[in-house]
Formats: structure tokens, C-alpha cells, sequence
DNA sequence: GATTTACATGTGTATATACACAATGTAGTA
DNA sequence: TACTACATTGTGTATATACACATGTAAATC
């Protein structure tokens, strides 16, 4: 396998690109919400709990573009924490979902935190750039 | 904590999108190098330390914008595989790392399989905005 | 009514990520 | 020499991700 081969791979890779910026950014959002003992990843799930009230954890993960089975973990840390509540099971063994009071007052002390650090990163890589591409990544996550 | 205010969150952050891109994309990755039992991650270390001929671990992990210790442990599964070899402790501790017989052989097998997830992802997402925002993602990735 | 289909959930296993902490090696300096 | 500063590595722990497989529930079809 000669340079140019190797230069193709690690100067295109669209995982390997999507991957370090993922985890660039995980680390900057976690390391803001340590304090609170929260990492980004519940706070997203916290947010879409009571966002969008969904009616099973797989429409949940499905909105979240996760592996329902990644999600469950997570809901079960969340559970475990005391800030999550599952429902009893319904129509086709769905189960819904919502906050509980420590949850909801652990996504309001987070929410100015999550402030701080969106516009940290808007700032350091650009508004008007992070305007033109968030949408892009959305597309990148959910297009068929 | 009101519906605008949610919206703001799941509507804006940059470390859901971010992440949400990343996760389909290694899916993709991962799906089609499944039958060599090679991994999209391991993949990337593997051309990396190919391509870049790391003096540590360290170095590598600056160079792939992972955390150290995240690539340690995946540096172990591909050495226990038999894929790569890590040299004797140098300067400061220093180890080099190389590619074994079987690793060079799994690469350039690998190495068609990325070339065609990587060609129907930039059809996916198509191919001027991808060319316009690959190099963002490092940016997201890297700058200061 | 039995079978098929579609959707939902739960669990075992493996890998990926990263913080916290400890230990080792090298150079410069008091 | 002892101390300090810094770079490198290793390990314990926790969380995140996802495939494979098994199981439960309801509607549609035969």
C-alpha cells in the first residue's frame, strides 16, 4: 500500500472525520457538565424526554438516530440515578416515559451550562458556518 | 422549562448533531467491514499507524484527536489480534508500533470495502457539500 | 383458529471513549 | 546529589454504542 493510498483513506475518511469531531466535542460539553454529575448524552436524553414525550423507547431512539438497545443502557443509568420514569407497559408492550422532579430540576441547572458551552462553540468555530452545516449534520445522521 | 427553550436545545446542539452524524456513519463503516471482522476505529488506526509511523502512543492520539488512553485499549484488541506490534520503550518511554504481516494483509483487503462505503456516503450526502465540509469537521475536531 | 407479519422489549457480549490516578524515564537546576 | 519539571506509559472504573438473539403483543391473513 503506497502513500497516495494512505493519503486517500486518512485525508477523506468521512468516519474518521465525523468521529474525532464527535469526540472533540463530547469532551468539551462533558467537561462543562461534570459538576453536575451529568454527562452530555443524558442531558440529550433528558431534553427529549420532556421535549417530545415519546411513546416507547424505540421511537425515542429512532428520533435520536441511536441503536434503541444504546439507548436503553443509558435510560437504565437514568432510571437507577433517579431522574427517569418508565410507564407501565401498553398497546404492542410500549412503554412511555417522563422526568421526575430531580430530573427535572437536574435539566434546568444544566441548561445554562449547555448555554455556555453551544455558544463557546459557535464561537470557536464560527457562526455563520455553524448556521450553514448544522443542518447538513442532521442530514448526515438521518437521509436514507 | 417551556417548549421554546427545548427547542432551542434539540434544535441547536452541537454535540447531539455531531454525535447523532457520527453513530450512522460508523454503523455504515462498521456493516460493511463486518465479514473481516475489522471495525471501522480499528481500521483508522490501523492506516494510521501505516501512513504516520507514530515514535508513541501518545503521538498517534494527538494526531487522531483521541484521548490516550482510548486508543490504548484498542491498540491492545488489534495486538492481540496480531494485527500490530509495539516496539521496545525508548526515549522517555517512548514506543514505537508497526504493523504486522497480518495487518498490512488485513488493510489492503479492507481497503476496497471503505472505498466503497466511503463512495455511497458522498453520493449520500453528496459530493460538493461533502467537499465543502470535510475539512470543517477537522476544524470541529482540532482548532482551538 | 392457526399462521404470519410487524412492532416492542430485554439481555449477553464486545468494543469505544475517557477521566482519575499511579508509575517510569529524562532533562534541567538548585 | 536531590529536586523539579515534563513526557510517556499503564490500569481501574464508568459510560456509550451496537450487534445478535430471545421473547412478548397485536393486527392481518390464511
Amino acid at each position: 500500500m503506497d502513500k497516495e493510498t494512505l493519503q486517500e483513506v486518512y485525508g477523506n475518511c468521512a468516519c474518521y472525520r465525523a468521529r474525532a469531531a464527535a469526540r472533540r466535542v463530547t469532551r468539551d460539553y462533558d467537561e462543562a457538565l461534570k459538576p453536575l454529575g451529568l454527562k452530555i448524552t443524558q442531558f440529550t436524553v433528558l431534553a427529549s424526554i420532556k421535549g417530545l414525550k415519546p411513546s416507547s423507547t424505540s421511537k425515542l431512539a429512532k428520533g435520536l438516530a441511536m441503536e434503541r438497545t444504546s439507548l436503553v443502557r443509558t435510560l437504565e443509568l437514568m432510571q437507577n440515578k433517579g431522574w427517569v420514569r418508565l410507564g407501565p407497559e401498553g398497546y404492542r408492550r410500549e412503554q412511555q416515559m417522563e422526568l421526575t422532579a430531580e430530573g427535572e430540576a437536574l435539566l434546568e441547572q444544566a441548561l445554562p451550562v449547555w448555554r455556555d458551552v453551544q455558544a463557546r462553540f459557535e464561537s470557536r468555530v464560527g457562526e455563520a458556518r455553524w448556521q450553514e452545516n448544522k443542518d447538513w449534520l442532521l442530514d448526515v445522521a438521518f437521509s436514507d
